[in-house]
RNA sequence: GGCGCGUUGGUGAAGCGGCUUAACACAUCGCCCUCUCAAGGCGACAUUCACGGGUUCGAAUCCCGUACGCGUCACCA
């Protein structure tokens, strides 16, 4: 193992939140910017009362759709496995690596009662803290408690006094007394460890040389720094990372009924274009550039300009840059993309390409394209109300003499094409002393019966064929007359 | 409450002591283009960087304090 190690440690709870996936993507790029980077997956479950059925497919099926391939992990294996925690728990590490650290004097068996405990905590208020007399137990005298089948947890032992500190890659040092750090349990009297521990052990064991997760462990860093320093292993780089935000006082969570990963892509968002909003909530690049597919950002990233500060997630800016990512799609992929969109809202026989082109440069997300076309299948009641408008210098007397005018053109056309109708059609203001808006725009009104349309006149007409454009022009010429 | 962290516009943010009369992008508002809506082009939008002191010839940038916010103090992660 020479190169860098990182690693994405969800718990399978649900569904897959937004902050959940920018940490793993940061720890993605950390770890692809070195050549010979690592990536592990390795699910949290040790909490067996809050696993959720699924929850693991989930983490799977998102980290695939993003692109966040991952090098070894439950599903494909590696080195240092397992890479569940629960496995690993029924394999005795968590519990050989607690005895030993017990005789290090880093942590300690404890038989008090939760209930004694919450009870202290209730008289001692908010400045609570444990003083756990268990810690006073020799070694022997627990064992031979636990012999005889009493209930014990583990404690990690702190030092009573002296500081500690590191240094986050991205808050710089931070220093805490060892007076204000509680002493949490390591095992619980299930056999599983905490997250406390958990974290610690595999994160050694796996080899993991750089910790990038959320910055509420930041608090908690120094306990752990103090259970590596009792093993004598290697202290990890720290990258914490600020939250993002709902909104100035909350994160984005599922429980507030935000919108997950999942929600994002049935609301018509490409998994890489969230993948790219994210890594700019908390992430500054060094230029200017602000769309990335997934390479460009392993290229681009840089841990040191990874802000302090929770980024509050805005939905009209992802709905900008999907925009941008759709327009930036050669016109072969994005038609294969948005067909099925396509497909929904039109039943017809219309040129499903032509529609697609259309519609490129208007749509920011997926779901918006099937209300954009309701007018190809059924011809909409429109009021005529409509021909009025002042920009293009049109009302119903102005409508019919152009409408009656393009009929005559369109009945002469053979040549089905966008070129010719455009020139034939384009004939017409000159020859009536007309703009082209006076017979434009009640045309592309009169076969599309809407007010907006994608596409103008010429692109609906080519679209809607001949004989179905003749025939809406009737219709909407009888209308008209009426 | 203790401890830790943070505070640049509506939002994401750049800025690291003089080049800043604070980039860039989204949003918003104008104008141009134009057969509609978009897209695209152009322009407007923080006299000011939470507040108060201090250091300095000079501070958004360094120091101190205050306020506010967030995190943490679970046999959750």
């Amino acid at each position: 193992m020479t190169g860098l190690r990182t690693r994405f440690a969800p718990s399978p709870t649900g569904y897959m939140h937004i902050g959940n996936l920018r940490t793993a993507l940061y720890a993605y790029l950390v770890a692809k910017k070195d050549p010979e980077g690592v990536f592990i997956l390795r699910i949290e479950d040790t909490d067996q009362g809050r696993l959720v059925e699924g929850a693991t497919d989930i983490i799977y099926e998102t980290m695939k759709q993003c692109g966040l391939k991952h090098d070894e992990g439950p599903d494909i294996g590696g080195p240092v496995g397992p890479y569940v925690q629960s496995e690993r728990v029924h394999a005795g590490i968590y519990m050989e690596y607690a005895k030993k650290l017990i005789r290090l004097g880093g942590a300690h068996y404890c038989f008090c009662d939760e209930e004694v405990i919450k009870a202290q905590k209730e008289r001692d208020g908010e400045s609570f803290k444990y003083d756990d007399p268990c810690k006073h137990l020799s070694i022997e005298e627990a064992e031979a408690r636990i012999a005889a089948g009493e209930k014990f947890v583990v404690r990690q032992t702190i030092p009573e006094s002296g500081t500690t500190s590191f240094d986050d890659e991205v808050f710089g040092t931070i220093t805490v007394d060892n007076s204000t750090l509680d002493e949490s349990v390591l095992i619980k009297s299930d056999g599983f460890p905490t997250y406390n521990f958990a974290n610690v052990v595999d994160d050694h064991l796996m080899g993991i040389t750089d910790v990038v997760r959320g910055m509420e462990y930041l608090s908690s860093a120094p306990k752990y720094n103090l259970i590596y320093e009792a093993f004598g292993w290697d202290i990890p780089r720290y990258i914490h990372c600020p939250p993002v935000m709902k909104d100035e006082h909350s994160k984005l969570s599922k429980r507030n009924g935000d919108a997950s990963f999942q929600d994002l892509v049935a609301k018509g968002y490409l998994p890489g274009a969230i993948l790219n909003y994210i890594a700019l909530l908390g992430w500054a690049p060094e230029t200017n550039q602000e769309i990335y597919s997934l390479d460009e950002l392993v290229q681009a990233f840089n841990v040191k300009r990874i802000g302090t500060n929770g980024a509050i997630f805005d939905p009209v800016k992802l709905t900008s840059i999907n925009g941008l990512w759709l327009r930036n799609m050669d016109l072969d992929s994005y038609y294969e993309l948005v067909r099925p969109y396509i497909d929904q809202a039109v039943k017809g026989d219309f040129d499903k390409k032509k529609i697609a082109a259309v519609v490129q440069v208007r749509a920011n997300t997926l779901n918006e394209i099937p209300e954009m076309l309701d007018f190809f299948d059924t011809f909409p009641a429109y009021s005529n109300d409509l021909y009025t408008n002042k920009k293009s210098k049109t009302n119903p007397e102005v409508a019919l003499t152009s409408l009656k005018a393009c009929r005559e053109v369109i009945t002469g056309i053979d040549d089905w094409t966008l070129q010719t109708i455009h020139d034939r059609l384009m004939e017409l203001p000159a020859k009536l002393s007309m703009k082209n808006g006076q017979v434009l725009f009640p045309l592309r009104l009169a076969i599309s019966g809407k007010q907006s349309t994608p596409g103008g006149a010429f692109e609906i007409a080519e679209i809607l064929g001949k004989e179905e454009t003749l025939r809406r022009l009737d219709l909407s010429i009888a209308q008209l007359e009426n």
